[in-house]
DNA sequence: GTGAAAGCGCTAACAG
DNA sequence: CTGTTAGCGCTTTCAC
């Protein structure tokens, strides 16, 4: 990259380095004439001040990290839209980390985030995170952090949500009030706190209705696509299969579809499912798909928004406040 | 942020900072002694060097960009997970910046793009993208940067396509041989040359089978999902409505079901339709979508790789050379 | 209003 | 093998 340096049009203008930076973050204390003829001169030479040299000076980025396990799910696609726009219009810059599930890599990239690469975090955490050392040590830092959707719910620091758990115990009273007498429930996780709210929901409708709970029929499904195939098709080809199925995860839905096409079961006659989805083609699936929609672009929104008023208003800690956006439930054909 | 700094681990050691940043580069000529201890306090400390500091000495970033029109659309959320996939390999960082298909916005975020922030630059071109200056200023200035999916086809860097004509002979071929008289071509843009090289496909194959080609056949969509919609419904409503259609925009896909449904057009019965779409659901819609998937995530990664070569064997010019990955024609019933 | 000078934290000659 | 020195390009006191 060549480089266009203040240095140069000060020494064009006959003017001091200083004169030029002031010029032009358009310092009051610059006469008018002054600052015409720096922005003119800068625009003529295309001239944008080096990104390092300010941010090393000032001691900021302007940038946000976004750090999730997966974008190719449509969550997170627009959760990234809602956090985009925001950012965007805030003046940020948006550098996007996915973990693949792997907590590892979680640990590694949040570390590395501390060397004043990126002003805030917003965070989505994998699915296998099971301790929350890495996350309090930026936190500790004074890292302004933003959790959303996968949140550690004992972490002190800002957290955008949806109501899980009420979402799981409509849609298992939905398929129960659909008939259904064994439901099962594809859970993302073992440890994440949203998922044990959604299996709370699970279980609390059970409960409720009088079902027994069978720790059977929850799967805790695997970041292998291949393998939780496998789960699916057992679960199925069991002579006591369950007739209601919750995919707590978007893709287990199109699993569950391809097992009962290749079982022959027809959906909802045999089985009744409910996918916590964001898809747009759900209305059109065969048959259409009861979905949980979570609010993901406004999540999306909301989480950066947050980050972005913490970091307007400099050194002042983010509120360890917890939002929560309502998911809806898309009662559509695959539930009857 | 908390700051450590090489001094202090200099100081406390009783070395000096060029020791210390040697050590820490794993430099063969520090004794193994000295490093182990630098290493030692530096973990203890948790140090990690300074972002803009090592940025503005060595005049690198690893950072790339990636600006596309947007993320909520399969094939760019599976490209960004084969760019991640390679940029994390290879230690780049990645920035995403949507354009929302404004031409506007794509000026701005290249021209911002020229301060060092990035090494290199990923691009789609918005649909609105008539002119090149703003990207052939980025290229002046010494700025590697690779365009993948939709291309200037006039640009001297590297490129990374699909074979968009041949796509669109094959798909037109194919309704025309499941016994459509009259197809229609949903378009994405009268600038892009992807569109113009699917509408020579499309034109290609109506001349071949002898079908005359009406130019009212061809609709220009346009960023608004709404008004998109309008001019599907208004296609469809005609009584002399086309038989075939061609997608060459997923979501329109979606839109083209609900209209058929809205107008209880039965697919495929009534219109027969294939879509440009990377939906893993495309085979369990209702009919099943007959769709031309594009190796989207080999894409991403190709252009990736083709950037991180280039960044990595510095001061090479970017070789202009175009690669061409096949995309597939996945026959289903919304066809036949 | 403008300039001089210092320094952000690190790296890379150049010495020894 | 290690230290000294200079400086990346910009911003910001502090002078005038």
């Amino acid at each position: 990259m060549e480089k266009v340096t203040l240095k140069q049009i000060a020494k064009r203008l006959n003017l001091s380095a200083s004169t030029i930076s002031r010029a032009l973050q358009d310092s009051h204390q610059i006469s008018p004439q002054t600052k015409q003829k720096v922005l003119e001169l800068a625009t003529e030479l295309n001239f944008v001040p080096n990104y390092h040299a300010s941010g090393l000076r000032k001691k900021v980025s302007k940038t946000i990290a976004v750090v999730i396990p997966e974008v190719a799910d449509s969550y997170f696609a627009q959760a990234i839209n809602g956090i985009e726009a925001v950012a965007q219009e805030q003046g940020f810059h948006v550098l996007i980390y996915l973990t693949h599930e792997s907590f590892l890599k979680e640990q590694a990239i949040l570390r590395e985030l501390q060397n004043g690469r990126v002003d805030g975090v917003l965070l989505a955490i994998t699915a296998e995170t099971s301790h929350n050392r890495h996350i309090r040590e930026l936190l500790n830092r004074g890292m302004p952090l933003v959790m959303f959707d996968r949140v550690c719910e004992d972490m002190e620091t800002a957290k955008i949500i949806t109501n899980d758990l009420e979402s799981s115990y409509l849609a298992t009273r939905h398929l129960i009030s659909c008939g259904c007498k064994r439901v099962a429930l594809l859970s993302a996780s073992n440890s994440l706190a949203m998922s044990a709210n959604r299996l709370a929901g699970y279980k609390k409708a059970l409960q409720e209705q009088g079902h027994p709970f069978r720790p059977t029929d929850v799967i805790a499904c695997s970041k292998a696509e291949d393998v939780n195939y496998f789960f699916i098709k057992t679960l199925l080809s069991n002579a006591h299969r369950p007739d209601g199925i919750i995919a707590t995860v978007e893709k287990q839905a199109t699993s569950v579809y391809q097992v009962c096409q290749e079982l022959n079961l027809n959906i909802p006659q045999k089985v009744k499912i409910v996918a916590f989805s964001n898809l747009q083609s759900a209305a059109f699936l065969n048959p259409s798909l009861t979905t949980v929609m979570q609010p993901a672009f406004d999540m999306g929104k909301a989480a950066a928004a947050n980050l972005c008023k913490v970091l307007k208003r400099k050194n002042l800690n983010i509120l360890p406040e917890t939002q929560v956006l309502p998911s809806v439930l898309h009662i559509r054909n695959s539930t009857g």
